[in-house]
DNA sequence: AGCTATTAATAAGA
DNA sequence: TTCTTATTAATAGCT
């Protein structure tokens, strides 16, 4: 039987911003859905407290929280389930917003030094490579292939400790701006909210995923309007 | 050749509560990983904002977020501001200025991070290279002598790598400061500093997802505030 | 919004 | 925890 395929099914994609709009879209649909799901599995198989808060790029949200997404973020930024007036109420959301903001610019900096620390090891791999490659050779080398990607690997690398020596300076200046502010004042976190605009309606799909005490936020709450909320469980428009 | 199946794969399972424990763990590690991952590339193939907060059954956090955990989240509440006491919003304009100060250092952190990936992408493709030469044998390598590429290269590195660890321990000390200062009244998170020392390297990066402007928190924030604070890339203890 | 052919994620096991 | 393997689950390209 030669049943031609009916489709050339599933393809490899690389994960890189999608050009066309129209593909973009639906594919934001359908991940979006996905990462709900797994998001939802997660916190039920594991019984953890999870959040995930989803614009889209037209600038609608799309929210999914177990137990709420309030509740998640505000442990998040508070470090304390309690909620008060996170936004408000002066001193433990900025602060502990201060301590997440320079314990994470620390583990940024220990990341990026493992990450050389591989870079490292695998250079070190490489090298041994080419002597004992070399020495079985004459002892030339030489390669026709892209030669650039010695000296760019080099540039690249000078280019990145600039980059560290700047990073930081403004690390340090950074702190000291926090520290410093925070005898004068404790100003409250006001949400430093980059706006997007322009949502509209969204409708809802519904996805039935076995969810006891979460809280699916799901509208097209745009950033600047508030107001109706749908909730759908995993609404499908953008 | 009768093999013996090495495992019974992947079995299906019900989306409920893992009753064992350690299973319970080991699952929650995968999954969290998968769910940044898709939260990952979601962003980045569709443009999209999104913000994930985990909290482990232990009560450990994990954040995935582009551009940041605070970026979406912020613009979320702004639209969302139930709780928010007009009354309570004093001098609002410098935390703005101060989210985007913070914003901005993690954005240089990525880019330093994306930098990185270009790079072992490259010494990957070297390697490669390198060992299909190898075992062709008849390849077109050779190299009239410059030599010093490679040992500036691992020069360079050894620098970085210098300069890393005493951004580290600046980095450190600075939010140690900050930390005590900010805290007096806040007993329950003196113990928070998390940063120390220099010694242990964090644990490897275990995705290693490509992803530009995104921030990945990734800490072992304890719930109640103390604890020990693991602190690497994608840290892997709950 | 449905349909497959494939790729990707991952439950088990080591 | 990390790696491997056998399966299930997610989803890209079409319709």
């Amino acid at each position: 039987m030669v049943r031609r395929k009916k489709s050339m099914g599933r393809q490899k994609i690389e994960i890189k911003r999608i050009q066309n709009e129209e593909a973009r879209q639906v594919c934001f649909s359908k991940r979006r859905s996905g990462v709900f799901k797994k998001a939802s599995e997660l916190s039920i198989l594991c019984g953890a407290e999870i959040s995930v808060v989803v614009f889209s790029p037209a600038g609608k949200v799309f929210s999914f929280g177990h137990p709420s997404v309030e509740a998640v973020v505000d442990r998040f930024l508070v470090g304390n389930p309690r909620r008060q007036h996170p936004a408000c109420s002066g001193g433990g959301g900025l602060d502990s917003h201060r301590e997440a903001a320079v314990r994470e610019l620390n583990r940024k900096c220990m990341e990026l030094h493992d990450m050389v620390e591989a870079e490292k090891k695998k250079r070190d791999a490489l090298e041994k490579e080419i002597k004992k490659e070399k020495e079985g050779e004459a002892g030339s080398w030489s390669w026709d292939g892209d030669e650039d990607v010695e000296r760019l690997g080099m540039e690249g690398l000078q280019e990145l400790e600039r980059r560290l020596v700047e990073l930081r300076s403004d690390a340090a200046r950074r702190a000291d701006q926090l520290l410093q502010k925070s005898f004068v004042f404790k100003p409250q976190f006001l949400a430093a909210a980059p706006l997007g605009s322009g949502g509209a309606g969204a409708a809802a799909g519904v996805h039935a995923v076995k969810n006891e005490a979460a809280d699916v936020h799901y509208p097209g709450l745009d950033a600047g309007g508030f107001g109706g909320y749908g909730h759908g469980f995993f609404s499908s428009t953008i």
